[in-house]
DNA sequence: TTGCATGTTCCGGA
DNA sequence: GTCCGGAACATGCA
């Protein structure tokens, strides 16, 4: 369910368990994961290396090694586990990272995103390249410039990751929800002061659900309600609205978030 | 059995 | 060019 804070919380696993840890070798049970790579050129770039420090950018999680990194995406269902012992695999770890102190396992049903090989810095900023600010770096001007003069509806100018990276579905319900903001309002027409309520509880929601490794579905907040049906608005007690675009699921508050 | 799922990409139409 | 919705990808769950 990877959006900015599961993906934070990958890299957190990765900062604990794999830095400096010897890479011995790169076990690949599904190759339906790989994207422009092959389960020969993953093992033959990674044994003997050690990883460094990991990064992540939006929802993309980047496992260097001074040499050559990993690039990680996880789609809807993607998760990024360490295993110390020897537990039995799980039929859907698809790589596995075998280190010298234990595994790092590559979890994924729907195999929607997967994992890259980058050869160098360079072959990361052009995977990148299409990829905007991070939205828990952004600052408030950027935020802002990106907001303004914008005719997209502010929701999916939120979950575009080229415009900002890293919010998905449930994040930009939510903070809509807290501003008051309704999901289809064009991004320019908000005023300054929604703007900037709206940066602000982008941070302050992103910590704390970085803080949680997940967005999570805690009480007074929407995603504490969004899978009940017929909950009613965790602020006002009115009845939530649903509809879906283009895939995607919208819940919000007509009371709360006038059009 | 059917519909739905927190992601991205590609395509056609307005 | 911009914006939108739908389909596709592959799988599990209610």
């Amino acid at each position: 369910m990877p959006e900015l804070p599961d993906v934070e919380g990958f890299r957190r696993v990765l900062a604990e368990h794999a830095v400096d840890a010897r890479v011995r070798g790169v076990d690949v049970t599904d190759t339906g994961v790989l994207r422009g790579t092959t389960p020969a050129a993953l093992d033959r770039a990674l044994a003997g290396q050690r990883f460094t420090e990991p990064r992540r950018h939006g929802k993309w999680l980047l496992a260097g090694t001074g040499g050559p990194t990993v690039v990680m995406h996880f789609g809807m269902t993607g998760s990024l586990l360490w295993c110390a012992g020897d537990e039995p695999r799980h039929p859907h770890d698809r790589v596995i990272f075998r280190l010298d102190r234990g595994e790092l396992r590559f979890r994924d049903s729907r195999k929607l995103q997967g994992i890259r090989l980058a050869e160098n810095d360079d072959a990361v900023d052009r995977l990148l390249a299409d990829t905007g600010p991070d939205a828990l770096s952004i600052g408030r001007g950027e935020f802002d410039a990106l907001l303004t003069g914008a005719r997209r509806r502010i929701k999916a100018l939120l979950t575009d990751q080229s415009a900002l990276a890293g919010l998905g579905n449930l994040l930009a319900d939510e903070l809509l929800w807290r501003v008051g903001v309704h999901p289809a309002r064009p991004a320019g027409e908000l005023s300054e002061d929604e703007r900037a309520r709206l940066y602000d509880e982008m941070r302050r929601v992103l910590r704390a659900a970085v803080r949680a490794g997940r967005v999570p579905p805690r009480e007074g907040w929407l995603t504490g309600v969004r899978d009940e049906r017929d909950a009613p608005c965790p602020r006002c007690g009115g009845p939530l609205e649903r509809t879906r675009t283009a895939g995607r699921s919208t819940v919000w508050c007509p009371r709360c978030q006038p059009r």
